[in-house]
DNA sequence: TTGGATTTACGAAATCAATCGTATATCATT
DNA sequence: AATGATATACGATTGATTTCGTAAATCCAA
């Protein structure tokens, strides 16, 4: 399972709505690119060809539904990516991620709730 | 600057190298796949003149290195990779990866120094 | 009910990444 | 100087991704 990025696209936008036609998914992603409505169509028809997506076919219009969990997916992303760019060490990348981007008190709250769990879960 | 999963993999090995002729990078890669040695040399000729990679001419066998800073390169990965899959939230990012790899007591401490120092500049 | 709009299906082109074979040049050793 | 090894250059192929045009089916409204 490697959906490329136009794929992921479509499946953050599925994950995000719920059921969605072709039309919907087309509309939503005309936000950010701008590509032909024929072009979509034929991604999510591929997309579900590869078990992508389901859709159900009993409306002329097809209802299109993400066919993978969308944790496990971005969990499959982040591994490879932490191979391919960090060399597997998951620490490297949230150093680089957090040093980076401003992220606001909340989300450092958070993740300290996390480390603090995690760190009681191992004692 | 976008380098595909393979010009990455020839990146980080410049990279933990430094200055290399192809033969040595080839045999570098060859521990994780296997490629033959003009595969490898042709990857590189395409990144010198895409502008990844610099190299030196005076020997028989040119010096290759990365014309790209790894701290920059990675950074903009990972900001693509958040754009990609995690609609540009780094916390999103970073719990999915803390919660998922197990993490040494040393890296989460590093985290939590990390955390620390950015409090503080915050206030 | 007919015409316009919307949808699906499908083929085909354009692009790009990755791989390899072959030709040519250069070097080192005998 | 000749031979074998090693290097670069380059073209060609393969496969995947993305894009779009067009045809056919279906629906809706005047």
């Amino acid at each position: 399972m490697k959906p490329t990025e136009s794929e992921l696209e479509i499946l953050n936008i599925l994950w995000a709505k719920g059921p969605s036609t072709v039309r919907v998914v087309h509309e939503e992603l005309s936000k950010e690119k701008d590509a032909g409505y024929t072009t979509t169509l034929k991604l999510m028809q591929i997309m579900h060809k590869k078990g992508l997506l389901n859709r159900e076919e009993e409306q002329r219009s097809h209802i299109y539904t993400s066919a993978v969990d969308e944790k496990e997916a971005k969990g499959a992303l982040i591994d490879r990516f932490l191979d391919a760019a960090f060399n597997g060490s998951a620490s490297e990348l949230v150093m680089q991620a957090l040093g980076r981007n401003k992220t606001s008190k909340e989300e450092l709250d958070k993740i300290k709730e996390l480390i603090k769990k995690m760190e009681g879960g191992a004692k």
